[in-house]
DNA sequence: CTAATAGTGTCTATTAGACAGTATGTT
DNA sequence: AACATACTGTCTAATAGACACTATTAG
């Protein structure tokens, strides 16, 4: 038992917390959506695309480039509730799936001065957004082409397009150590993301496709009500792979209810509507 | 395209990183490893415990409690740097897997100030410590009982012992969210472990049990050549549960590699020695 | 009729769980 | 001989992949 000389209330009111060194720290957020590109032909279905939404810069540093929407968190709020708060800003939405997924520390990643960021994710249907966005912030949709470099690397390139702007950057996913399924991501190519958030961005999308495998969470970006079809197009957009549509309705089968709703209208067999099933 | 009246260069030289709110950041790590219980039968397998790695506290605040070993992050490191810096104080171990857990924030974590944590984990075989553990350094045995309340919520005992010490705390398991497999934890009984990290250590557990269902990461805490009973008394005690086992040797078969080292002298068949095939 | 998706059924290969039964050391 | 673990083999149920085939609509 050691002994000291003072009590706990002496001991922390001489307590000075610039003894240690201090960091700001910020909340990254990746929000995903679905974007529903239009088909050329009436019958069939439009493809759809994973999207994410980005903020443009407009005070340095990185000026004028994209990043995540995010801020500092505030001295009296935890990292959830910062990112909620920015949540909200961005998307007038609450009450959604949000999960951390990492902190990024590097000492570099931010040229103003050390910043630690811990990144949140989180999936939206993006029409319940009923507010316009702000001008700066803007949907892009997600192409990404995957090559197999070695048995420890792959290079992931990453195709992101709106309307008016095509962004490219590549990113090297490297096996940091064969016992653990741990990754390491580097920057290979990039000119329009700023700080680090290109790393944050596939890592994101790597946990997301991890996840969608063993839980429930890309419901929370279909409507109330749709097609096992349009399902499995989402599926399709977020793994980046074609399934096998008796395969994936096996699978699903137990996740969903089947209401007395119809889709008709689009040349062909008009589809059943389901819903989630809780 | 925004307008700015100076330069990027004039920017960062007026920036006052006091304008913004700092903390300041920990690292915690829980340093997981598996102790051998000795048997009353000389014939029997000594059972084997899941153990963690303690600090009782020679400060304020919770002083005399026991905690994760950590510290604050030096402002010219990252966590992962520093995080290795504390482990090789701690156990004079390096280039071993570390895997970054959680980032915990809760405002009143530390009552001194506002202190974010960033909670690492690792798993090492402790025989690899040659140097005599300090005298506030203490392994732990942990044995949990899991006690399902409904279908949200699990509450679990943890039980740590060493030769001197019984410790006891609950954490309650909370299902956060339906669709995303995300827990809060929740402290239901706790009166010697510091700061939040009894939450820390079941956030760690829980970790490793789904990690070990898809990696190989328990081979970092075997020894390099090993009997498959002792390997499956050790998954045996990270999952809290009995295994089969020849199902057992059927599915770990494609991972470990057969030697020409057997082991005799222990009251019964000798058993082949393997090691990980990497 | 045709193109396109909706939806069903089935064959096969792989895997997980349960467990019966044999092998072989030490005391 | 007895005990305790080492190790092998097998039956079964559940699951995943591939794919053939039928159903139904708008145009």
């Amino acid at each position: 038992m050691s002994k000291t000389p003072f009590s706990e209330e002496e001991f922390l009111k001489k307590y000075n917390k610039y003894d240690y060194d201090l960091l700001s720290v910020t909340t990254d957020i990746i929000i995903f959506s679905i974007s529903h590109l239009n088909s050329d032909n009436y019958r069939k279905l439009g493809e759809k695309k994973c999207s994410v939404l980005l903020v443009k810069r407009n005070t340095y540093p990185y000026i004028n480039k994209w990043c995540l929407p995010g801020g500092f968190i505030h001295i009296n709020e935890d990292l959830e509730t910062a990112t909620k708060r920015i949540l909200l800003d961005e998307t007038n939405l609450k009450n959604i799936y949000l999960e951390q997924l990492y902190t990024f520390s590097s000492i570099d990643r931010d040229p103003r001065m050390r910043v630690l960021s811990s990144a949140y994710m989180t999936l939206i249907n993006k029409d319940m957004i009923k507010e316009k966005l702000s001008d700066n912030t803007s949907w892009f949709n997600i192409t990404i082409k995957e090559t197999t470099k070695n048995s420890s690397e792959t290079l992931l390139t990453f195709y992101l397009e709106n309307d008016k702007e095509n962004i490219e950057f590549s990113v090297m996913k490297i096996l940091k150590e064969k016992t653990s399924n741990i990754y390491d991501y580097k920057v290979v190519k990039n000119e329009n993301i700023a700080f680090d958030h290109a790393i944050v961005i596939a890592t994101g999308l790597d946990r997301i496709k991890n996840k969608i495998e063993y839980t429930d969470i890309l419901f929370n970006i279909m409507p109330k009500y749709f097609t096992l079809g349009q399902l499995q197009q989402v599926y399709e957009a977020i793994l980046n792979k074609p399934l096998l549509s008796p395969d994936f309705r096996r699978t699903i089968k137990n996740k969903v209810e089947k209401t007395n709703k119809v889709q008709k209208g689009s040349g062909h067999r008009p589809s059943v509507l389901y819903k989630y099933k809780g």
